[in-house]
RNA sequence: GUGCCAGUAGCUCAGUAGGAUAGAGCAACGGACUUCUAAUCCGUCGGUCGGGUGUUCGAAUCAUCUCUGGCACGCCA
């Protein structure tokens, strides 16, 4: 028989479900062992073992299909072939209590009550620290996200990008891997130059009239662009009327622009987020970066010249077809910028793993952008791009615009002020990225009492109210080796010792699907765990044995609850 | 036209390395506060998993076809 290596089943600290699923494996495997020396089924190579925890409580704590699944190979059927497993399975320094055999084969494990203990003796001993897991072994990974265009204040797109990458960042840091959090300054390049235009033509609109000139077509409409030509004329009055409009455009840029990107610092740190890198998409183009690029990619023949311009060979790279990276006026496309800045990336800062935010409008550039990289040596897998679905704002009923170019939006930082941080980024954590979200901007704003938010602060705030309680009498959590925890038996009680043993496990998967929506969602479950316990369950007034046993759980609780909310970044309340 | 994402309870959404009777919140209805915060809890109602075919012990999950919605296909970013 072939055992196959148990990847990822590695002994984690603060994962009880880890051991367990070692312990499960572990018996099972020496159980085929006997079977084979018994010569009561033949020799087979088993497949990774999964174990899962089945929907009803009934099946067990944990169970196993690898009776169904090597059914055919031992030339049995399933569940004779679990019987003759179970008759030979040791649970001798386990939790396993007892096995069952049920449905078309599987096998179902019970444990006893140990673990649920250890599951407390753990989060009291690592506190804020539970939930660390070690999957990521401190790589470097960089999570680039928002990179929003400075022409503008921030929209529902960065907004919905912002809450997403951030605690994607929280979750992989919390996984164990070193994290940057970083934005993408966009301070060059077109975009620039419409800028430019749109300043300049409200700066000239002000002294000659509207009707006396034109808009860019495909300018910035947004009040922003005015109220920025307005202040200038404020400070600095009329003096580039008399100069060139390259001057104009300079002068109205260097102003502006450096208030647009304060302010999206602003915005962004009073939504709770904080970058380790800005990066300007400028510096890439003085620095010769840029440049450089695009000679590498030449050098090596990745490059065709054609109608005055310098394209990505879309064949030799197996795309469908060739982007331009120099345009015939000489100037650099944005995908040359972005090429240049992931190899930036990868090369220059040796990154691990790369993820870049997009919004889905921009799914066309993934698989451009992952080709592009390979010339330079870069392993598919370790640029990910997450596409997340485009927010919709609905107001009365009806989908509101949300382009920053109508003027119309609704922006991040309104938004802020209307409904708050921790109620926005709940809101936002609270679906998968790939389903679309139709912010309901009425709903939001009234703050009203079905927000999920408030549900999952107000056991946080119940929790302390308890512990506060006692404390005025002098009574405080006690460490779990001085308390008799068998005396939880209580449903609601069990329930929710199981519910916080699975956080460690909950960050692996959110780290591995790069989803910490579940994490919101496990969340909330936490919360109506504790919700059931708290309206079944007394601690305060309990006879005292009972009391410090519950009081451990409590703690926990809050333990759990604390830590989540930290990482996604939401005010944990003492009182409400 | 081609490609990407989505379609699950009245509404908003979970659940996809195939598993046992498909879940939660809201809404609706009925209950629970002299006791640590009722912003809470308990219960009831609610389903052709968009549709068809296939793969197999077993499909919301995989393959394929099809319908519907959103988005992308630029010397824009």
């Amino acid at each position: 028989m072939t055992v196959l290596k148990q990847e990822g089943w590695k002994e984690l600290m603060s994962n009880i479900f880890e051991k367990i699923r070692e312990q499960v494996v572990s018996v099972t495997n020496k159980a085929f062992l006997s079977c084979e020396k018994k010569g009561s089924i033949p020799g087979i190579t088993l497949p990774e073992m999964s174990i899962e925890t089945p929907r009803e409580r009934g099946f067990g704590d944990f169970s196993t299909n690898i009776a169904m699944q090597v059914a055919k190979q031992a030339k049995l059927p399933p569940r004779k072939l679990a019987e003759l497993l179970v008759s030979e399975m040791d649970f001798s320094g386990t939790y396993i209590e007892r096995v069952g055999i049920a449905g078309p084969g599987f096998i179902n494990f019970y444990l006893n009550k140990d673990w649920l203990y250890d599951a407390l003796k753990i989060i009291q001993k690592m506190r804020e620290r539970y939930g660390e897991v070690d999957l990521g072994k401190g790589k470097k990974v960089n999570v680039e996200f928002v990179s929003a265009n400075p022409t503008g204040p921030l929209h529902m797109g960065n907004a919905r990008g912002g809450a997403l990458g951030d605690c994607i960042a929280g979750v992989l840091n919390k996984a164990g891997y070193d994290v940057t959090r970083e934005f993408y300054i966009n301070d060059a390049g077109n975009q620039i130059e419409r800028f430019g235009l749109s300043l300049e033509a409200r700066y000239l609109q002000h002294f000659l009239g509207e009707d006396h000139v034109e808009f860019p077509q495909d300018g910035y409409h947004g009040e922003d662009i005015i109220d920025h030509a307005k202040n200038y004329i404020e400070k600095y009055g009329d003096a580039l009327l008399s100069k060139t409009t390259e001057q104009r455009q300079k002068a109205l840029v260097d102003y502006a622009l450096p208030i647009n990107i304060e302010n999206i610092k602003k915005t962004l740190s009073s939504y709770g987020i904080e970058y380790d890198v800005w990066f300007s998409e400028k510096s890439l183009h003085e620095s010769g970066a840029v440049h450089k690029t695009i000679e590498f990619l030449k050098e090596n023949g990745y490059t065709l010249e054609k109608e005055d311009a310098i394209w990505l060979n879309g064949e030799k790279l197996g795309l469908e077809k060739d982007e331009v990276l120099v345009r015939n006026n000489g100037i650099p496309t944005y995908m040359a910028a972005d090429i240049a800045y992931h190899r930036n990336k990868f090369i220059t800062r040796g990154f691990d793993w790369v993820i870049d935010l997009w919004g889905a409008d921009h799914h066309g550039h993934v698989a451009r952008m992952k080709a592009a990289m390979t010339p330079f040596g870069v392993d598919k897998e370790k640029f990910e791009v997450v596409l997340f679905q485009l927010v919709r704002l609905f107001r009365n009923g009806e989908v509101a615009r949300m382009s920053k170019r109508t003027g119309k939006a609704i922006s991040l930082g309104d938004l802020l002020e209307e409904v708050g941080r921790d109620a926005a980024r709940f809101f936002f954590n609270l679906k998968t990225s790939g389903s679309h979200l139709d912010f309901d901007l009425d709903l939001a704003v009234k703050q009203s009492n079905d927000n999920p938010v408030f549900y999952v602060q107000y056991a946080h705030a119940r929790i302390c109210s308890i512990l506060r309680k006692l404390a005025e009498e002098g009574i405080a959590p006690r460490p779990v080796e001085e308390v008799n925890l068998t005396l939880l038996k209580e449903k609601e009680e069990e329930e929710l010792i199981r519910k916080l043993s699975e956080y460690p496990e909950e960050i692996i998967l959110s780290a591995k699907s790069l989803e910490p929506s579940r994490l919101t969602r496990y969340v909330m479950d936490v919360a109506a765990n504790f919700h059931s316990f708290y309206n079944a369950c007394r601690v305060k007034g309990e006879e005292e044995e009972l009391m410090y046993a519950r009081l451990v759980l409590v703690d926990c609780t809050r333990i759990v609850i604390k830590n989540i909310l930290e990482l996604i970044r939401i005010e944990a309340p003492e009182k409400m």
